[in-house]
DNA sequence: ATTAATTTTTAGTCTTGTCTAAAAATATGT
DNA sequence: ACATATTTTTAGACAAGACTAAAAATTAAT
């Protein structure tokens, strides 16, 4: 059962012993998060587009990656992580949360601001490390925009029962539970219209026309949000009139 | 005055825009310390030596630096950092030395085991997140070695009148200001026999055949110091009897 | 002032990660 | 089923950063 590796004139008998780059650990990461949690087939295409990066690049990459069993790949049918590829992955996972809580508990900086410089602490090397900085930060449960922090096991706890805003029917009662980190821009946009996490709205209107929704924020204020904006809250569901 | 740039294609006007790799940045690094306070010439074995790496790779790369103006290099005579090059070389050190602070005073590291952790941290790319690291360390002036941490506008505050333990006379009173970081098996030792940042000791006898040195602590215990040992300690001289 | 030893540079090779262009496989539409 | 469109892979190139071996320059020793 045991995997054995030849890498540069060494033998490893653990796949842990031996560092990745930074690159190797990027695509781990888009893997994982492109798989969804039911574990999707991930395309080369799909996996180019999100690392900015050509079909061709991505075809090596992920050939180098199965010599080393991270992720098993069939020609023309994508890739998947195995069992070690997805345990790296989370841990890199961890790390970027961990470091983005971090910033925004201890350094005070913006929701908007920390996921940029988490990409690149995310590649410091030290378990002690990150163990010392979750101990510090007294074990979060969920990083800035809600998503859950792995625990030093790499377990997820997630969120149950959490939708998308766009998913939502009229006159429901939601709890803002998580944003999509991914745009700076939409990250201030919603804190200026005060759509943080813990915030309970309600919706008041869909329109089919453009997708867009209308809601109403617990002071009364109400507001319109777009398509794009919907789709990237997350919600609880709390209750309806 | 202004100095222009051709690189990959693209025009800079200004070195700083231009991101530097990990390894430009260890190179700009380690002149530094090699040239010492009175900028000495430094020669490629030298850093060959110090960089773990082959002089003909120094070649290489110091080209590459010259050409990016970031060090002086003039065939077979060595290299010096220009201005540019020293207050990019300076601002890596302050990232370095606040790291090791932050992970000996908020995570409670040992001073012995931040060093190699700071080699990673201190090419993270963020003036903010440096900035306000700084701040949330209240300030500091000193690493956890005792060496003085750059500010913000590279400005170092050098240690009056610091000398190596090994060049005190016997019968002085000296306090330990600074030890050399560079081996965690000598701080873990140096420890061990308390002789840490503050602690005071008086010279008893120094010994010319080995170059060695009796010394007592506060406490009255006496301590035999190698050659090796007393050369790594930064003193400060307090009075003689 | 020559010769010998040491240091530094050049020339050529390798690996990693990327790219473009072309070929091959797969998916789609009628 | 067959032609077309899309996706993916291969082939070949390049830049960064490192290495070895050999050549050139500098320094040290007689
Ligand atoms: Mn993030
Ligand atoms: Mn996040
Ligand atoms: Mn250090
Ligand atoms: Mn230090």
């Amino acid at each position: 059962m045991k995997a054995y590796l030849f890498i540069k004139g060494f033998l490893f008998d653990n796949i842990m012993e031996y560092q990745l780059t930074h690159s190797e650990e990027n695509y781990l990461k888009e893997i994982f998060h492109l798989s969804g949690v039911d574990a999707f087939r991930v395309s080369t295409n799909n996996l180019a587009a999100r690392l900015n990066s050509k079909a061709s690049s991505i075809t090596d990459m992920l050939q180098k990656l199965a010599e080393k069993e991270l992720v098993s790949y069939v020609k023309y049918k994508g890739c998947n992580l195995t069992d070690k590829g997805e345990g790296i992955a989370v841990q890199i996972i961890r790390k970027h949360r961990l470091w983005e809580t971090f910033l925004v508990m201890k350094l005070n900086f913006g929701w908007e601001e920390v996921h940029d410089i988490a990409e690149q602490l995310e590649h410091i090397d030290s378990t002690k490390l990150i163990d010392s900085l979750d101990h510090f930060l007294d074990y979060p449960k969920f990083d800035p925009h809600g998503d859950p922090i792995p625990d030093k096991d790499g377990k997820i706890t997630y969120r149950k029962a959490k939708i998308k805003l766009s998913e939502t029917v009229v006159n429901s009662l939601v709890e803002i539970v998580s944003v999509n980190e991914d745009s700076a821009s939409l990250l201030t946009y919603l804190e200026k219209n005060n759509l943080v996490l813990g915030i309970c709205i309600r919706i008041i209107e869909k329109y089919e026309f453009d997708k867009s929704m209308r809601i109403a924020l617990e002071n009364g204020n109400e507001l319109n949000l777009s398509k794009k904006v919907i789709e990237n809250i997350g919600v609880k569901f709390i209750s309806k009139t």
